[in-house]
Parts: structure tokens; sequence; C-alpha cells
RNA sequence: GCCGAAGUGGCGGAACCGGCAGACGCACUUGACUCAAAAUCAAGCGUGGCAAACCCACGUGGGGGUUCAAAUCCCCCCUUCGGCACCA
């Protein structure tokens, strides 16, 4: 405990504006929260989400900071060496509509807003080392962004490729696969219609397993973001199998997980973008009903397309392929149902046991067989409702009649890998990272495009997002019409070139923002190694839900890519990982349309910010989402009051030399205290359950203005001791009263620079326990007995009870179970 | 349709490995202070029974089960939210 120093006199009243202004200039002074590498303690790198600079704090990001800045600030007392950083995600269509709109230059916009944002988290009070700070549309950022995708690109890892994608009419660009939810762009809305474009691409494939199996590596990770990430990559096992074409050369490759059912093949289907489809129009007797109903179903937009309610539509080509295992003849059909994107484009159809299998093949009346006999021996093709999906014993199926067919999925796979007729292969729902976009605002892609030489990689970094550029109200990206920026001469020969005009993704820019933290200011290189090597890996990152597959898993992606050529140590970025709820109001998630905003300025100006932080964080644990109550905000207001006034009050104690009577009230007053702090630790330390661990701090509150009625003179070690406690544990959660506190209570220092207080192990002991009596698990008597009652002692006083004996009367006792310092149960009969 | 999470007072929520259900806060009621109100302090507050209780019964979405003992474990069902949605 440190020395203490005469004080002025605190103010009877709380007022929030006044010290929280004086503390966050101080701070900022003192540069308070800035870090550099340390190897005589442990490192702790506690990292939030950082936001796109809309300008305007909202809920969710005060709730988001506050929880990731408790965190920050407990591990710092707790003795680590915390990387605390914040920047900004600040490439994006926003500030691009901005410029289109209202003729607002974009860079200009983006900056105006960091600062309004940058205010606005200071008032919060949030202990960022802002020395870290990032903004990714900035050169400094950017030119590494490029840099990183050159790197990928050299490795394979980055490829353009014409192919069908997704096209968001009203932003204008094109959409990576898990930007588009439910057929429509999860930024606006609109519908996503389908393109055939040449496009970048990161080979994210080429990470599937590796990114599905490093998921058991992550036990700090919720499991229903791991499930997420599980089934969008959706990796599932099968065999490929070839079906020749009756006539001709050809055949027909198809992709099933369900090989024992291949007996049971009795027609096959493609989807209408087959590349064979050209080939079997040309001898189809009725090419001309083929050609409309592709052309019908390839008008279809995507969402009625992949429908389950969608009806399943089919058209037979009249050619035939030949089971590779049986030699049967197999119609082939066309149908709306198979995708082309996925697998080998080309489905084998099992009605009998395969349920949109069976489901066209009644429709159009074609031939079922049952090839997988249930234990009851009860299939038959009369007296089928839907196919038979369940295990079973095979049969119709050649050699293989007689397995059971969980055995034949390996035995047949085996067969067609011998006979050469196929193999076994993985297919995963996952597609590559669609990363170029058809927008200004955004990184450029440094490659250009040369006549002879083709497209080159531009080492002459940056390339430079262009200032001086016309924004067209049609929406088209002006960066394609901008001379001086797209004519350029290749770097290889020389000539004249041009330039890529796409930029990328803003999830690119957000893929790496965590490694740049460790080495912001470095001007020779993306990072240092050894910097990232130290900080790296996130000990706790902390954002929404909605990331859970898009910026979680490229992240992922881009340290795993890293790692392999060399530039980090980590291979997965995250180690633990939070994912809060949302905030509320009347049941709905806050929205300007909704009109049920709560703007945070408005409840930090009118309460301060030590207010709305805690009761954002003592209203819900962190990852449920939680509903905003303006009588609850008061009431966390309140509380703060009550601390200070307990503080100001006893302010003349804390300064008295005068000694007194330690006695039984002392003791119970430091007894909880102690039991307090080591609550509030267990709290942040297991788990981060902060609304406990706030209760915990209301109920010593409550104790200490209890101890003060009951104790007209105040011992004042006591009274020191506790009050020392009591501010240290509220200092992660309000931090600007308890500096306050901190400092009228007579210390020197930073109270957020202090050691995390040790409690007492023999302040918290108790000579007597309450032990609940019941009979017949009823609760029947509670008696205050010595914590080192033995079982024997404890039953003997149970049933010495006159209560308890009213309860037995003449009944036999069967058994007596106790719990030592807890419960004695009297069975009776 | 499939996968997952959650259902506890008037409300937000607590209850760690099966051991006193409802901590803490909000709302509400009462008392003190005040001419009065607000603020503050103190006390009460699951439902039903009773004049009342320190008494009794019931009570953690519903139904069954395991156990001396279940919010907690098992089975079935209902509701809400989230994700995926013809992935062969």
């Amino acid at each position: 405990m440190g020395g203490r120093r005469m004080v002025e006199r605190l103010k009877e009243k709380y007022e929030p504006g006044e010290i929280e202004e004086k503390w966050q200039r101080n701070w900022a002074a003192a540069e308070l929260f800035k870090v550099e590498e340390d190897q005589d303690k442990p490192k702790y790198y506690c990292l939030e989400m950082f936001p796109y600079p809309s300008g305007k704090l909202h809920m969710g990001h005060v709730r988001n900071y506050t929880i990731g800045d408790v965190i920050a600030r407990y591990f710092t007392m707790g003795g680590y060496n915390v990387l605390h950083p914040m920047g900004w995600d600040s490439f994006g269509l926003p500030a691009e509509n901005a410029a289109i709109q209202r003729g607002i230059n974009p860079a200009l916009w983006t900056q105006q807003n960091i600062k309004l944002m940058q205010k606005q988290l200071t008032q919060l009070g949030l202990s960022y080392d802002w020395s870290r700070e990032i903004t990714t549309s900035q050169q400094d950022y950017y030119r590494w962004t490029q840099w990183l995708f050159l790197q990928l690109y050299k490795a394979g890892l980055a490829y353009k490729k014409k192919a069908a994608v997704n096209w968001c009419p009203s932003c204008q660009t094109v959409l990576a696969n898990e930007q588009v939810v439910n057929g429509a762009c999860e930024r606006c809305d609109s519908e996503v219609i389908h393109k055939d474009l040449e496009q970048w691409f990161f080979k994210i494939t080429a990470y599937a397993d590796r990114l599905l199996e490093n998921l058991e590596k992550l036990p700090g990770w919720p499991e229903k973001v791991k499930l997420m990430q599980e089934n969008w990559i959706g990796r599932s096992e099968g065999v490929e199998v070839g079906f020749p074409l009756e006539r001709g050369e050809g055949k027909v490759s198809i992709f099933t997980t369900r090989p024992d059912t291949i007996f049971g093949v009795t027609y096959m289907v493609l989807a209408p973008e087959h590349p064979l489809v050209e080939e079997l129009l040309a001898t189809a007797p009725n090419r001309k009903e083929l050609e409309d109903f592709i052309g019908q179903v390839r008008k279809e937009d995507d969402l009625t397309r992949t429908s389950t309610e969608t009806e399943k539509r089919g058209i037979f080509t009249g050619s035939y392929a030949i089971n590779p295992l049986n030699g049967e003849k197999v119609p082939i059909w066309l149908g709306n149902y198979v995708l082309a994107s996925y697998g080998t484009g080309a489905v084998m159809a099992v009605p009998t046991h395969d349920q949109r299998d069976f489901e066209f093949a009644k429709k159009y009346n074609l031939p079922l067989k049952v090839v997988i006999q249930s234990p009851r021996g009860d299939i038959s093709v009369e007296s089928m409702r839907e196919a038979y999906v369940e295990d079973g014993t095979l049969i119709n199926s050649g050699s293989f009649c007689g397995l059971n067919n969980q055995e034949a999925i390996e035995k047949i796979s085996d067969f067609i890998e011998q006979e050469k007729l196929g193999k076994r292969r993985v297919n995963y729902k996952l597609r590559d990272w669609l990363i170029s976009r058809q927008r200004y605002w955004g990184a450029p892609i440094p490659i250009i495009y040369c006549e002879k030489c083709g497209a080159v990689a531009d080492e002459n970094l940056p390339v430079v997002l262009p200032e001086n550029v016309a924004f067209k109200p049609g929406g088209q990206s002006p960066l394609a019409d901008c001379d001086s920026f797209v004519n350029t001469t290749c770097p290889t020969c020389g000539g004249p070139a041009k330039r890529e005009t796409d930029t990328f993704d803003t999830f690119v820019c957000s893929s790496w923002y965590f490694l740049r933290y460790a080495d912001p200011k470095n001007s020779e290189e993306a990072f240092a190694r050894e910097k990232v090597d130290y900080w790296m890996g996130v000990d706790q990152y902390i954002g929404g839900v909605e990331h859970a597959i898009l910026h979680l898993m490229y992240s992922r992606f881009f340290t795993m890519a890293l790692h392999d050529l060399g530039l980090v140590g980590v291979d997965e970025p995250f180690v633990n990982l939070l994912t809060q709820g949302m905030v509320l109001k009347d049941g709905a998630k806050m929205s300007k349309s909704k009109g049920n905003v709560v703007d945070p300025t408005y409840i930090i100006d009118k309460y301060g910010a030590d207010t709305a932080r805690l009761f954002i964080l003592f209203a819900a644990p962190p990852e449920r989402d939680l509903e905003w109550s303006d009588k609850a905000v008061e009431g966390a207001h309140r509380f703060l009051n009550r601390i200070w006034r307990l503080v100001a009050d006893w302010q003349d104690v804390l300064g008295s030399q005068k000694k007194q009577k330690s006695g039984e009230a002392e003791q119970e007053l430091r007894r909880q205290a102690h039991l307090a702090l080591k609550k509030v630790q267990e709290d942040l330390t297991d788990r981060f359950q902060f609304n406990t661990a706030i209760s915990a701090i209301m109920e010593l509150v409550n104790a200490a203005y209890h101890y003060r009625e009951q104790a007209p003179n105040p011992d004042p070690t006591t009274v020191g001791e506790v009050v020392e406690l009591l501010i240290l544990m509220l200092a992660p959660f309000a931090p600007f009263i308890s500096e306050e506190l901190w400092t009228a209570t007579g210390h020197e220092g930073s109270v957020h620079k202090q050691a995390w207080p040790q409690y007492d192990p023999a302040a918290i002991v108790v000579s007597e326990v309450t032990v609940v009596v019941q009979v017949n698990g009823k609760v029947r008597e509670r008696l205050a007995v010595a914590v080192d009652a033995t079982d024997a002692e404890l039953e003997k006083l149970a049933l010495a009870s006159p209560r308890v004996q009213e309860f037995i009367g003449d009944k036999q006792i069967r058994k007596v179970i106790v719990i030592p310092k807890k419960l004695v149960n009297i069975v009776v009969a």
C-alpha cells in the first residue's frame, strides 16, 4: 500500500463530466497505455474487431470495446504486457457513396469520420495504445496489403479466371459467396444475379482441409462458430465414377457419397450448364424442347433455383450412359435441381434411396430399384412412399449382395478404384474467395496487363489510388475511366500496358491487420517477423458473431498462407474468441429504420462513460443479447453515486490517525471485501462474467453501508483496506471514477498501473456455517454449526432438532445423507 | 427440412461438479428525512392458503424417468432465436 498524502476533499456530488474529461487528458499526456515488447513479462494480446469509420459509434461498438477494455485492463493489473490496439477498416462503399451523392472526397470524408470516432472512443475511456493506430485506406497500410497479395500470387494462391459470379446490381460489383445471403447482397439486400466475368480469386479451397482440421486446435472458440465454419466448408467424402456414354467415346463423371447404392441407379441427371450438354444436343431428336428447358432454368434467379421449395423439373435428352458396375443402360436427363458448381455437375440417380431422386422419378415415371433392404425386410418398390435412406443390407447388387451398406461403401469404392472406373474424392461446399471488386474506394490490385508479357505483378508499391477522379451517378467505378491510372508501362518489357482497375474486397485488408499492429510503423516491410512472433496469436479476440464465417475464416486462411510462406510463426491467428451478443431495444436490433436507436454519446453526456460501461456489462453476460433499459442505466449510475458518497464520507476516517478497536463488525466487513475480490477475480479469469463480478462489488458496497450504519466510530485501518480494494476491483469496469477516487484517497500514481490485489484466504475463513436439514428432501431446519463438525456430529445435531423430530414423527429412518458444511438429508418411510 | 443455442418472479438476470431456487439490479410497496416532492437512507417483495407468520402447499416451457436429492443428468414434446438450405 502506497503512502497517503493530503488530498482535496471530494465534492459531495459525483460529476462524471468533469472528472472524465480530466482523466482523458491526463492519460493521453502520460501515454499510459503505450506498450513495447518486453521479454520479462508474459504478453497478452487483446483485440476487438476494428470498425468501419462511419463517423458514429453505435451501441454494438460500445459493448464490443467495453468488453475488450475490461479484459485489457484486468490483464494489465495482473502483470501482463498487454497489447490493446485500435484502427480503422476504412475502405468500403459508404465513402464512395458519399462521394457520388454529395460530391465529397472519399479520403477526406473517411478522415473526418475517423476523427469523430476517435473522440468517442476516447470518451468511453478505452485503454488503447493509439501510437499503433492503423488505417487500411492509407498508403502506408495498403501498400502492404498489395505486397501480401503479390506473395500469395507468386505462391500460386491468387489467380484470375472467368466464372459465373455473383453480381450486385445496386453496388455495381461482384461479391464473394460468403457475402450472398439468401440470394441477396449482404450489404444492401438487392437480389444478386449471375454474370460470367473474369475475376481474381484466392485459392482458399487449397486450405479447406486445414481450415477444417485446425478447428479442433481452437478450444478457445465457441462451438457455435466452429460448427458454422465446418458447415460452410462442407467437406464430404465419396467417389467420382465415370459412366461411359452408350454411343461415342465420352463419359459422364458423377460424384456420389453413396457408392453402396450404385446398383440402384435408374437414370442420371446433368445440370443444364454441364459442358456435355452441347454435345448431347447435337444428336437429340427433341433439340428444340431441350433448348427451351435450358433457357427457362437459366433464367431463374439463384434463390428460386436453389430453393428446396422449388419443384423439381427435368427433361430426357434421348441419350444413354452405361452403369460401369452392372452394364445397365441408364437414361440421361437434364434437371433444374442439379448444381453445375458442385462436384462434377452431374449426379447418378437412385430414387429408392435418395429423396430428391424419388420425387423426380415419381413425377416422370422413371423406374425404381431397391438395393438396400431394411433390417425388418419391408422395403419394396410397391410399398415405397418415400426413399429409404437408413442403413441396411445390400440386395440386387451383384457380388456385393448381403453386405451391410456401410461396409459396402468401402468395398465398392475399393472395387471402383481397382477396376479404374473412378476414384475416391473429397468435395467441399467452400468455393475460392472472389477478391476483386469493381469499385473505386479500395486498394488497387497491383497487376499490369501487357500485350506481350500478359499479366505482370507490379512490384513498384504502393500502386496509389488516384485522388482526382470523376464520380458519376451511374455508380460505375471511376478507376476504369482514369487514363493516367490505367495507362502505364510494362515492368518486364517497358512497353505500353494497362493496369488492373479492380480493387480488393475490404475483407482482404482486414485479413491481416492484427499482424500489422505488432509493427505498425514499419516502412521497410509489412511487419518484422520477430515482433509479430512476440505478440501473436491474439490471446483474446472479441467481436460480433456476424463475422463467424466471413472475416474469421478469411483471416485464418491468410494466417495459414503467410505461415507457409515463412512470414509468421503461428498458423492460427486467434487463440480465444468471444462473440458478443447484440444490443436490442424493445426486443429488436437497434436500427434507423425501426427508430429504436439509442445514441451512446447521449448516454455519455447524461451519465458519463463509466455508467454506460457499467450498465452494458451488468445487464447480461457478454455472449447473450442485451436488452436496453433506460431504468437500468439509471440503476448503474445510482451505484456509482453510492460508491462516491461512501468514499467521500469516509475521507475523514481515512485521514485519521486514531486507532479504533477492530472487532467483529470490522472482521465481517473485511471478509466481505476479500470475498468480493475472490469472486471478481474468478469471474474475470475463468470466464468473462462481468455481470456477476459487478454484482459482487455491489454486495461489498451494501456491506460497507451496513457497517457504516452499525459502527459510529469506524476503524481507519479496516476502512482504508476495504476502500482501497473496492477501488482496485472497480478499476477495470469504471476507469474514470476509480482513478478519481484512487487519487482522492491519497494514492500516488494511476490506479490502472497498480497490481491486482491478492485476496487474503485467512480473512475469508469463518468459524460457523449454516447447514440445511432436510427430511425426505424438503428443507425443515437450518442449523448454525462449526465448520469442522464431523459427519457424525452433523447427523446428531440434525436429529436433535425438535422441528426435525416433528417431521420424522414415528416413521422409520431409512438413511441419512450428510454433505459436510452444506446439508443433512434424513430419509424416512 | 437439417444443424445449433436458449426457455427460471412483473422485468434483466444468478445458482461453479446434482445439495437452501430466485444472488445482484430494475420496477413496485412501506417507513425515515421534508411544509411537500425529488434525491437519499432503511425495510419488504415467486404463487397460493391464512388476520398474520418464522407455518403449510405449489413452483425453473410441458410430460415422463434416474436419484436420498434435479433449473442442473436421461427420454419424448412445445416455443423462441441463430445458421444452413436441392451440396448428390
